[in-house]
DNA sequence: TAATGATTAATTGTTGACAATCATCCAAAG
DNA sequence: CTTTGGATGATTGTCAACAATTAATCATTA
C-alpha cells in the first residue's frame, strides 16, 4: 500500500503484545462475547505481570472490545442487536465522510488507487473463494478512506473495521449469497472520481 | 437533558480523578501542546503514584490529549493546522451522520428537542455574550448527535467536541463576528424534522 | 419464607522498587 | 570541524506485594 518501504523497526511494548494476543483470541472467536476475563489468569497464560496485562486490557476497552467492572471484573463485550446496527451505522458514516472528502479534492492518483481496487475486486468476484472477495471488499472501502487525508477518520475506520471482522468472526454466516460486488460499488467509485461530493457521500 | 434523574453515585477510580485533572489542566491550557509530562513530577503533585498517573495518561491519549513516545516522554499533543482540518472534518463527518439518522426515523419528541434547542439558541442569539452564545451552539449539534441513539456516534462526538473546545481554548480568539446563528442553522433543523435525510447529511 | 447482616473468598486498585531504554554531554579520533 | 564512542542522568517499562472493593455464602431473625 504505502510506495516507499520504511526501515524503522517499531519495538513493541510487552503490554501491546499482549493487548495482540488477547485481541487475537477474541476476533479468533475463542474468547467469545461475554466471557469473563481475569488479569491474574491472562498474567500466568501469556507471561507477563499483572499491570502489563491491565494495560493491553485498557487498550482493548479502548477499541470496545472488553469491558471493566471496577473491583469486579473485565469481560469480553457482548454484541446485541443495537451495538451490531451502531458499529454498521458507525461505519457508513466515516465511509460516507471520508467518501465526500476524496470527491471534494479528487487527484489523478486517488483515481487509479480507487480504480485498481475496483479492478482487483472485479477479479476476485469471478471465481474467488469467499474469504478473498470479502477481503477485496474490505479493501476497497479501506482504500477510500485512506484516500481521505484524515488521521482521525482512518484510526475511526480502522478501530471500527475490527469490529465488523469480530461480527463477521462471531456470526459465522458463511458468504452470504453471492452478489455482484463490482455493479454495487462501482456507482461510489465513479462518483468520487468525478467530484461528485454529495453523491459520494450518499452512496457511502 | 436526561428525563429521570438516577441516584447512583459513581465512585471514581483515582486514575480518573488524576487524568480529570490533568485533562482540565490541559484545556485550561495551564499545560499548553507540546508541554512536556513527567510521570513522577506529575504523581508528586497530585498526590498518587506513577502507576495510576500511567492509567491516567494512557486515558488521555485515547482521547488524543497527550502523545507518548517510548522510554522518552509523554507530551501534551500539537495543534498544527493539519490536525485542527482533521478535528472539524471529522466532527462534520459524525455530525452529518447523526443529522442522517435523526432525520430517517423522525419522531415527535425529536423535533420538539431540536426545535427547543433552536429556541434557546434563538434567544442566546439577542443580548447573550459570547459564550453565552457558543455554548447554546454546541448545546444545539449536541442535541442532534444524542437524539440519533447511537452510543458510538454519540461518544465519538463527545471525544471530538473536546478537541474543538481545546482549540478554542488553546487559540483565544474572542467572538469570531456577530453570525446570524439561528438562520444558519435553521435549515438544518427543518431538514430532519421534515426527514430528509440526505438534506440533512449534506448541511451538517 | 423472605429479608437482613456478618463472613469470606476472589478480583481489581494502588503502590514502590527495580530493569530497560533513551537523550545528552563530552572527550577523542579522523 | 565533524564524527564516533562511551559514560551518565533522566524517564518510562515491568514486576510483585499489599489495600480496597465486590460478590457469593450462610446463619439469623422477623
Amino acid at each position: 500500500m504505502s510506495a516507499k518501504p520504511h526501515l524503522k523497526i517499531v519495538k513493541r511494548s510487552m503490554a501491546d503484545l499482549a493487548a495482540d494476543r488477547i485481541r487475537a483470541a477474541i476476533l479468533s472467536g475463542a474468547l467469545p462475547p461475554s466471557a469473563r476475563l481475569v488479569e491474574a489468569a491472562l498474567a500466568e497464560e501469556i507471561g507477563v505481570s499483572r499491570g502489563t496485562i491491565r494495560a493491553a486490557l485498557s487498550e482493548l476497552e479502548r477499541d470496545r472490545l472488553v469491558t471493566c467492572a471496577r473491583y469486579s471484573a473485565w469481560s469480553v463485550a457482548t454484541l446485541d442487536a443495537q451495538r451490531l446496527w451502531e458499529i454498521y451505522t458507525m461505519r457508513a458514516t466515516i465511509e460516507s465522510g471520508a467518501a465526500r472528502l476524496v470527491a471534494q479534492h479528487v487527484s489523478d492518483d486517488a483515481v487509479s488507487a480507487i480504480r485498481a481496487a475496483e479492478k482487483k475486486l472485479d477479479a476476485a468476484e469471478r471465481g474467488a473463494k469467499a474469504a478473498e472477495r470479502l477481503a477485496c471488499d474490505l479493501d476497497f472501502h479501506t482504500t477510500i478512506v485512506q484516500r481521505s487525508g484524515n488521521q482521525l477518520l482512518i484510526d475511526a475506520y480502522a478501530s471500527i473495521m475490527d469490529q465488523v471482522r469480530w461480527v463477521y468472526a462471531v456470526s459465522e454466516r458463511r458468504s452470504p449469497a453471492r452478489i455482484d460486488l463490482v455493479s454495487w460499488h462501482a456507482p461510489l467509485a465513479d462518483a468520487i472520481c468525478r467530484g461528485d461530493a454529495d453523491e459520494a457521500a450518499k452512496l457511502a
